[in-house]
DNA sequence: TCGAATAGTTCGAACATCAAAATAATAACA
DNA sequence: TGTTATTATTTTGATGTTCGAACTATTCGA
């Protein structure tokens, strides 16, 4: 590995961590505070309307069905998501936000929205397709990978 | 926000969390299994040879002086890390890694080579200026935003 | 209909984290 | 120099995070 390869190495660890402590901060700073980092997450992955079952929440997340139980616990505790019994297969739950997930769901997706156009400000159409390109190279490698 | 942003959004969530789980995934096939993400990032923070010191360490994963020492408990315990107390401060306490400690530590950098380089394959060095623009702009953002 | 499969919950153990109190050593200053 | 303030780390108690395995309820298949 050059010199440039380990600076962009290294670019990239401290965006990942830095993206990491940001959020938490943003968070802990909002009327939100009541949430963690997991907890977010999980409230993202539930998303705003699809009412998801929690094997398949627990799927995206990488998290077991027992680790899914206790963070929806909490987050029903918590008042920002809720619990739906699915009629036809009783089996099933099906996860949804209240309305107060949902408000927390837009203020984040906000966020994400000021760090994109950060991200890519300043750069022409020629150079987003660059990005793109680097982006799918490492969506690619990450497949590979799994 | 458009399209066009929307879909790079979704491609660096996607990338965030593909990194965290790809990265679990390999450190649980290894021989280095015992080991957390988050005690792998503490490996990383304590680096090779530098001897840190316990706060300076805690500082840069935003840890509580609390929480790292319950870590660097865990770490010693499993054998990657090792407490060396200073001679010339004897509060301080420095941080070094045990042999097994470095041989990850190298497993590690080098999983972050071919990450990198899958990144950066097929890009010219006009095309790799722009990578390189795109993530000074990022890092500005959470710089701003700290 | 009865056994197998599936969805989710419960439980016990280890890790992760913080805030606040405690301990130990050094620095400051009177 | 001796006392006080500051600094570095550890301890403690509480809550959250995670897993695997055992358990419950429901549906599917033969």
């Amino acid at each position: 590995m050059d010199e440039r390869d380990k600076a962009i190495n290294d670019s990239l660890v401290r965006i990942y961590s830095g993206i990491m402590w940001i959020e938490e901060n943003e968070l802990s700073k909002s009327k939100f505070n009541d949430l963690t980092m997991k907890e977010m997450h999980a409230i993202h992955a539930v998303t705003m309307y699809d009412h998801k079952s929690a094997s398949e929440v627990a799927k995206e997340l990488h998290l077991t069905p027992g680790t899914l139980t206790a963070t929806v616990d909490r987050l029903v505790r918590k008042g920002y998501v809720e619990r739906l019994r699915s009629a036809d297969d009783r089996r099933v739950i099906r996860l949804g936000l209240t309305k107060k997930g949902r408000v927390f769901y837009r203020a984040h997706e906000a966020f994400h929205n000021m760090m994109v156009n950060s991200f890519i400000k300043d750069l022409d159409a020629t150079e987003i397709k660059t990005i793109e390109k680097a982006l799918w190279n490492l969506e690619q490698f990450l497949h590979e990978h799994s």
